[in-house]
DNA sequence: GTCTATATTTCGATAGAC
DNA sequence: GTCTATCGAAATATAGAC
């Protein structure tokens, strides 16, 4: 199931993971303090240092455990029989409708690949940004395969493979920074943004039109 | 010109302003102290509190010089005469390539929306980014009238204009996170990317395709 | 396993010399 | 206009009580 380590095992660790989630996303990682991680949980900051060495270490379990969610979420999809175009569309369907239900996980992950992509750091935790990024390009892969097998069967048109995943992550992603979560109307407006970006992209991988200058 | 507002008085205070965005970049807002600014400067922190009162300060002043830049970039293609759809495609190319060119500038402004968009921090600091917001608002609304002209001119096809204009800028905007400027064979390489970002995004506006499911 | 100190470092900001 | 020196406020991490 590609690789999901089952970070989380016990709630009281699980606890501690989504209140730092909650943290992360509101404030960023540098902003967040281990205090404030446990004044949200109504505790000091012994009990996550019990639980994690360090600050980035709580940060890498938050990072893991949302890989690991995903992961679960678009497990039935991976292998599914039939034309690419179509295992893609469902790919990127639960890709898009777990970003907003899980945004605040998505949030951290999607600052620990921000961080990473900004070098710097001591090396330590360089190391261990690094593993925690390979997890999250083994996913990234899932998508890049299924998109180079349609383009394969005639159905997608596009040049560069890797300029291709990043534009379409970036637009499946988009939800994370914009949608705001409301109380009773939630699933069906999830499955319009949904359904809206996911034919935006689509429609950019499908077409065959070239720009008129 | 959409209200630029000259930031960069003297030499100095702009020799500061690249410097700032150079660290802001590259360990983001919080991670970057003032005395990071002022070594990369080769100089002390003295200099910099002399040109701004504070850090979010120095801050607020290289989002406004970012936006400044990038204002005059697409001042050329706002009122092109004929279709909208062709005026998009010429200032979706000047942005992308710019974003690519003045990336460090890009991601400064990009952490300041971010920013914005976590609220929190004092109501002092909420003001300040309140009006850098609002000029950033100002940019993306040439864009959205031109879209949903496009779509009155039969050209774009699209629902919601709002869930349009997020996920066309985080396509166009992608190349900040992953382009890596390499020396010598820069032009070609920009110019290359933007062509096929812009291409991805323009299928996305004018396809009609819906999802089969 | 969690809490109460506390040691140590770093950072934003200021005062005053030059 | 810039530098040196320093204050005071956080924040990471640890030690030891309970």
């Amino acid at each position: 199931m590609l690789g999901a380590r089952e970070v989380v095992s016990d709630s009281s660790t699980a606890e501690i993971l989504l209140a730092a989630a909650d943290c992360f996303m509101e404030r960023g990682y540098t902003a967040t303090s281990v205090d404030d991680v446990a004044r949200r949980l109504g505790a000091t900051k012994g009990r996550i240092y019990h639980h994690f060495p360090s600050k980035a270490d709580l940060f890498a379990g938050v990072f893991e455990y949302g890989m690991d969610l995903i992961c679960v979420v678009i497990e039935p999809y991976r292998n599914m029989p039939g034309p690419a175009a179509e295992r893609w569309t469902q790919l990127a369907l639960a890709h898009t409708k777990h970003m907003m239900r899980a945004k605040t996980l998505a949030r951290v992950v999607w600052e620990g690949v921000e961080m990473h992509l900004r070098g710097a750091r001591t090396p330590e935790q360089r190391l261990v940004l690094d593993g925690l990024v390979k997890y999250r390009n083994s996913y990234s892969n899932i998508f890049r395969e299924t998109i180079v097998q349609a383009r394969e069967e005639g159905d997608f048109h596009f040049e560069d493979p890797a300029i291709t995943v990043q534009s379409m992550f970036m637009a499946l992603n988009a939800p994370i920074f914009w949608y705001v979560p409301r109380p009773g109307e939630d699933e069906e407006n999830i499955e319009s943004i949904a359904r809206q970006v996911v034919t935006f992209v689509y429609r950019g991988l499908t077409g065959k039109g070239e720009l008129d200058l």
